[in-house]
DNA sequence: GGAGCGATGTCCT
DNA sequence: GGACATCGCTCCG
């Protein structure tokens, strides 16, 4: 075949909410491989998840959930399946996926992806030069929001199950290799526990650790 | 190629 | 006023 493994079907099913009514150590391992879409004025972007972190409820020290609820992460405490976005260091942003039924804090945060579909977009929205590899256009969870144009005042609490949404995440039934587990990154408490997923080997992983 | 650091929004005490 | 789940640029080896 010398179609590129990269083209993703023109309407695929969204992942169902039942995905994510699960815990987060659970769906983090269950994401990766899978797509997300991004639908904005006619253009379509697509990359693979190819690292993750689980969040958990209020006795994660490292989660936003952990004071409780509040104005910043209601969506936290909604439905499962929904986005929660939100600024960081003043400069970036981060998406994460909620999950859980309602009531029940706790998400997933999506680390890196491979760009599968408008890397020439995902460029632009970089402000980077045609002859940056794909693979550093998406590997980290600032860097993704900016190459899919993700922000929290237009994608906080969207519904990623909807085939209508903005965002939405699907499956391609992408066989993953090894996922590999170490500690999470970045964060200055809960600093041991095993709650970051990635691909084993992959190119698109943020740089830290491989 | 790794450590150090500055930029700087948004929320919370 | 401080914390923060980042990034990319320096400076140093």
């Amino acid at each position: 075949m010398n179609t590129p493994r990269s083209q993703v079907e023109e309407h695929p099913a969204p992942l169902p909410r039942s995905f994510f009514d699960a815990p987060p150590e659970f769906v983090a391992r269950a994401l990766l491989g899978k797509i997300l879409l991004r639908h904005s004025n006619k253009m379509r972007l697509a990359a693979r998840i190819v690292e993750t972190e689980a969040y958990l409820g209020e006795h994660d020290p490292a989660a936003h959930a952990a004071s409780g609820r509040t104005a910043r992460n209601a969506v936290l405490y909604g439905p499962p399946g929904h986005a929660y976005v939100y600024s960081i260091y003043g400069l970036h942003y981060c998406l994460n996926v909620s999950c859980l039924p309602a009531g029940v804090p706790g998400c997933v945060l999506l680390r890196a992806l491979e760009p599968l579909e408008g890397i020439g977009q995902m460029r632009q929205n970089r402000g980077l030069d045609a002859e940056v590899a794909p693979s550093l256009l998406a590997s980290g969870p600032g860097k993704l929001c900016q190459a899919l144009g993700i922000t929290r005042a237009a994608d906080n609490g969207l519904d990623l199950t909807s085939a209508d949404s903005p965002l939405s995440l699907v499956d391609d039934d992408f066989h993953c290799g090894e996922i590999r587990a170490t500690p999470r990154i970045g964060i200055r408490k809960a600093t041991e526990l095993p709650l970051r997923f990635f691909l084993a080997g992959h190119s698109c992983v943020s740089a830290r650790g491989r």
